[in-house]
DNA sequence: GCCGTCTTTGACGCAACCCTGACGCGCCCG
DNA sequence: CGGGCGCGTCAGGGTTGCGTCAAAGACGGC
């Protein structure tokens, strides 16, 4: 299921638009200012955003810098300007798209799937899906992980770092970037956090939780899986 | 340095866009037809396409698909159609951005910058940064390294340093620059930090510590990294 | 409205790291 | 020939960071 976040402060259009993506099966949250949208962003980490640039609260241009600082997550913007700087600033902050108001709910519907079908994991043949262990075996595409024939359940926290560090297999991952892409962009210092789910994970995937062999730690850096 | 093919029957407007693009110091090839496009596309690999769908011999969205068929390269449309349907097919065929004719240069440009983006981590860019010597090897982006076909531990410290003494790979770095890029700006006179790990550095990775080879001391003046 | 699960927060012991000072050596210069 | 400077080496102590446990708080389902 995909999920799209809309953002923009005229009610009409936001409900245009969420009865639109809901009629097509789409997960829609909705924010209608840009700190709303920056937190939503956050916690739900969504497929595509949609986004309004005529903001009350904050620069259009400012949300897809706080979009970008952390997540490569497609940006459509919405703009009812239609002055070519405008559209030459969003773009060059981030955004993928530029659509000017009014606009047709067909061709937005359309570039919206080009901006998600875009995103899909590289590569026409899906490969690199499946990663395995001596211990344990992880299906990112299925969100699964199997150890001893038997499916581990996670939480969804738990399951979203493991996400992270699996895609960067055999890499460093640094503190801080595990906690702004697991909890958030505001999230840069609470290291305490990643001491208890690493800790969790360990338990329910390592042979020897005491002794990791593929969650190592990097003390003062981050941390590293190993296959 | 970025690679665009541009596909248009007008020679006006490839000509506009070639001096344009050119001046930007991008590589431009141009094609007047889709059957030259394709075959440009497959012989050069653009890192970018800018179609017009009015050619001559074959429907534009025909070329997309052509495209698409093996290659996942950004297409960016040109169209002099304005029709909701027409963008929609075309979008739906694969192609990542629809621009109505006539269009801003400047706006032409940001949309292909955005598409370029998008595509550079994904698509041909090498991101493993990796340092080789005769006993070991330093891997910048994974933050590894490894001797003797064993991976070494380092501090944030130790790996600091390396770091920069490998960026500057066979230049001299001065002790005062070191000082600064590891220990912070405040610092600049404690030479005994330097000497302390550098020999840990000697220690950990060269094969006789005392006679360093790649750990190279200018006395007085610095520390160089060679291979 | 209650209960179970997940997340957040705090406290504690322990290991590792960073800083510091002391000492020896080689080289340059007086 | 003797002194000084810069560099390499080593070991100890303060501090930080990590792992672990437990419990309170938030959230959602029944």
């Amino acid at each position: 299921m995909t999920r799209v976040l809309v953002v923009d402060d005229e009610p009409q259009i936001v409900r245009a638009l969420v009865i639109n993506l809901r009629a097509r099966t789409y997960e829609v949250d909705a924010a209608h200012d840009g700190a709303t949208a920056l937190r939503l962003a956050a916690a739900r980490h969504p497929d595509v955003v949609v986004l309004d640039l005529g903001l009350p609260d904050m620069d259009g241009v400012e949300v897809i810098r706080g979009l970008r600082g952390w997540t490569r997550v497609p940006i459509l913007v919405l703009s009812a300007r239609h002055s070519s700087d405008e559209k030459v600033e969003a773009l060059d902050a981030g955004a993928d798209d530029y659509v000017t108001k009014p606009f047709g709910m067909d061709e937005l519907l359309a570039r919206l799937r080009a901006a998600v079908r875009r995103a899909e994991p590289a590569g026409g043949g899906e490969d690199d899906v499946i990663v395995e262990t001596g211990e344990f075996t992880v299906d990112l595409a299925a969100k699964k992980v199997n150890r001893a024939g038997k499916d581990v359940r996670l939480t969804p926290t738990e399951w979203h770092l493991l996400e992270v560090l699996v895609r960067n297999s055999g890499r460093l991952v640094g503190q801080k970037q595990l906690l702004r892409e697991v909890w958030g962009p505001s999230y840069g210092t609470e290291t305490n956090y990643l001491r208890v789910y690493m800790a969790q994970l360990r338990r329910k995937l390592e042979a020897d939780p005491s002794h990791p062999k593929h969650f190592i730690t990097e003390p003062g850096m981050g941390y590293r899986f190993e296959k």
